[in-house]
DNA sequence: TATATCCGAAACTGTGTAGTTCCGTATATA
DNA sequence: TATATACGGAACTACACAGTTTCGGATATA
């Protein structure tokens, strides 16, 4: 008796398989939410940066947001991972025959912008970082890592065309652009504009491969 | 009459110069405190810092910080601004006859550990420094102008006796070594070893200023 | 030695925010 | 059209920390 009982049981399926009615979740507002999240860190910063203040600029209620993320850090974390997305593709990048017309032809005001929202919200997670290895991926996947990848093609493509020599150090070179755009945001303050790219080209990285910027070098400015 | 009491009120001490008695203030204690903070915002960032963290690790009481500083944000100005007082002193510079003997004169384990922390500090404060001109004052005078100023001496100097161009642009050039090394620590979060320093000035420094490192160059490290 | 004052310690207050819960409404599915 | 579910909004709890107050003990001065 028991036995047959027990089989019964067993053959019972564990979930009924359910009719799902109503509305399912579809994450749609997710994208707005790390979007806001993201704003208020580059004004803010970690610390300052409240879920009232993220849930109220994406036009979305705070619970919303903890139906998604289990924690502000984990918002945060997620949040920076996704603007690798946005990065640069490496497939579409300028190619004027000579670095230094690939350098500039990579300064854009889009550019400059991105770079600059990047650099602040660097700045916004920068103590936080020393202290979550998790961040410190994601800043470095989404943020830091993007900037040198793109250098590292164009300098890969001068030394396939013979214009600077194959040994040169491409891995230290590659971040001069980074390193000082970061400096002079975050530590200087002073904008970084055309003007400043076009003389760290031609009065650092440029000399350092051994080339001589044009005479007419003026002109791009 | 009224001129005569006037006159007596105004011959009367406004302040009766009373004995003193008693323990005199004599802020002996400020350097630790100082010392406590600059410690506990490296470790932990300037939101992470507690005044009670501070006051524990200068084994002071919380009344004793308060009675000196009015605010969290006072102390934490006050303690990076005080951290000029331990920078270079530009009198007194390796003076080996040739750049790259200066500047590799400058790596030393001292240095090296000072400069460490002075980038965590800086870490700990980045949030902070965009919405506070004052704090962003003290942490250009205390740590980035001198790091910078170093640099802009011995390349003086390197014109001076003919070594590098006269028109060398001593501005740029002298950040590049500060931007790198914030760079790697802050951002990529790598060593910032005497390996490194001395590669960052063979391959980028001299190379952009026309100079070749010698041949037995790895002899430095 | 007497005393005025500072000190470290600890208790206390007020505020701000992370994270939760609840509710009326909107909406996609059946 | 009916309904299960997610949504925005607001109220709520728990807690951590800035800043204040209090107090017994230490200490320099007279």
């Amino acid at each position: 008796m028991e036995l047959v009982a027990m089989t019964q049981l067993d053959v019972t399926p564990v979930t009924d398989a359910p009719v799902k009615l109503g509305r399912k979740r579809d994450h749609s507002r997710d994208p707005e939410i790390m979007d806001a999240a993201l704003d208020v860190l580059a004004e803010t910063g970690y610390d300052g940066m409240t879920i009232d203040m993220v849930a109220a600029r994406a036009k979305a209620g705070k619970a919303t947001v903890y139906r998604r993320w289990s924690s502000k850090a984990d918002l945060v974390i997620d949040a920076v991972a996704c603007m690798k997305k946005g990065a640069n593709d490496l497939d579409n990048l300028p190619d004027t025959g000579t670095l230094r017309g690939d350098l500039i032809g990579m300064i854009k005001p889009h550019a400059i912008h991105d770079n600059g929202r990047k650099l602040q919200i660097m700045a916004g997670v920068a103590a936080m970082v020393a202290r979550s290895p998790e961040l410190a991926d994601a800043v470095n996947d989404a943020i830091v890592e993007p900037r040198a990848a793109v250098n590292r093609v164009l300098m890969r493509r001068a030394i396939d065309r013979g214009e600077i020599p194959a040994d040169a150090d491409i891995e230290t070179l590659s971040l001069i652009g980074p390193s000082m755009t970061a400096y002079r945001t975050l530590v200087q303050r002073k904008p970084v504009d055309r003007e400043f790219l076009i003389s760290m080209i031609d009065t650092i990285l440029l000399p350092a491969l051994g080339l001589r910027p044009p005479a007419d070098a003026a002109a791009d400015a």
